[in-house]
DNA sequence: ATGTCACAGTATCTGTGA
């Protein structure tokens, strides 16, 4: 049975929970990773989604910070999750489905402003993130996996509005590039974005302080959806609901979509 | 390109994080 999945940096589930709902109705993904839902498990608005028809979840929380949850039509296992890099935070939640497709939601730090790690201590949790993640996968090869969320890095030069311009600013610079490719290949995840879309500029996120972000256009493609390599190729339909980040009172993220043929 | 958001704590503003 093929299934659609999502993943949204949402920037407060309980602010946002209209357009949540908007996307569940309109979109009806059969299952939406959240990040940066900034609140505690509890407080999560379970009830209207379960009135969509999402009346399964697993989410992982903390006051005002973070947060990590997957809202799903499907009944989902939760797996657990990984402290990366110690940082205590809610960051990471993995579940399996009834199928046997593991999905691991990630919110990777997002590193500070200065990209050195000697002098922006942020900057060296990301990277010590990122590690972590790469040791994780490395031990624990993915089968039958799907990897999602906002990893804070546009890796490629197509995936920010200005690569020039970008090279010192943190989410695309080569330090950061270089990890995320090694998590990739500890993995062996495939990049189902840019496999289904490989030619053009694509962005998931626009900074809320452009006076005009869609007509400016300066975004980054910082939220990813991965498969395992053996599940790669029924990955398909792949898309980024840019029309979200001009919703009523918006995230500065958009969906990414993917179907999956499993 | 120092601009705009969200939240905690204490409070109706300041600091932090993004």
């Amino acid at each position: 049975m093929p299934f659609t999945l999502a993943t949204w940096n949402i920037n407060s589930v309980r602010l946002r929970e209209p357009i949540v709902a908007k996307l569940l109705s309109e979109e009806a993904p059969d299952v939406l990773c959240l990040q940066e839902c900034k609140s505690p498990v509890e407080k999560i608005p379970t009830e209207g989604f379960a009135a969509l028809g999402y009346t399964h979840m697993i989410a992982r929380g903390q006051k005002g910070y973070n947060g990590v949850a997957i809202l799903s039509k499907l009944p989902i296992e939760d797996l657990g999750d990984k402290d990366f890099a110690g940082l205590g935070h809610a960051r990471h939640v993995a579940g399996r489905l009834e199928n046997g497709t593991v999905i691991h939601n990630f919110y990777v730090p997002a590193g500070g402003d200065v990209p050195d790690r000697k002098v922006n201590e942020k900057f060296g949790q990301k990277l010590d993130y990122l590690t972590d993640m790469r040791d994780w996968f490395k031990s624990e090869r993915p089968e039958k996996s799907i990897l999602v969320g906002d990893l804070n890095i546009a890796p490629r030069e197509d995936d920010v509005w200005s690569h020039k311009q970008l090279l010192k600013v943190v989410s695309h610079t080569p330090i950061e590039v270089e990890h995320f490719g090694d998590v990739m290949e500890a993995g062996g995840w495939s990049d189902v974005t840019r496999a289904d879309i490989p030619k053009g500029q694509l962005y998931s996120w626009w900074s809320y302080r452009a006076r005009d972000w869609d007509a400016a256009d300066k975004g980054r493609r910082l939220d990813h959806i991965w498969a395992s390599a053996d599940i790669a190729s029924a990955a398909h339909s792949s898309r980024i609901l840019r029309d979200a980040r001009g919703w009523e009172k918006p995230s500065d993220h958009a969906p990414v979509f993917a179907t999956f043929d499993l």
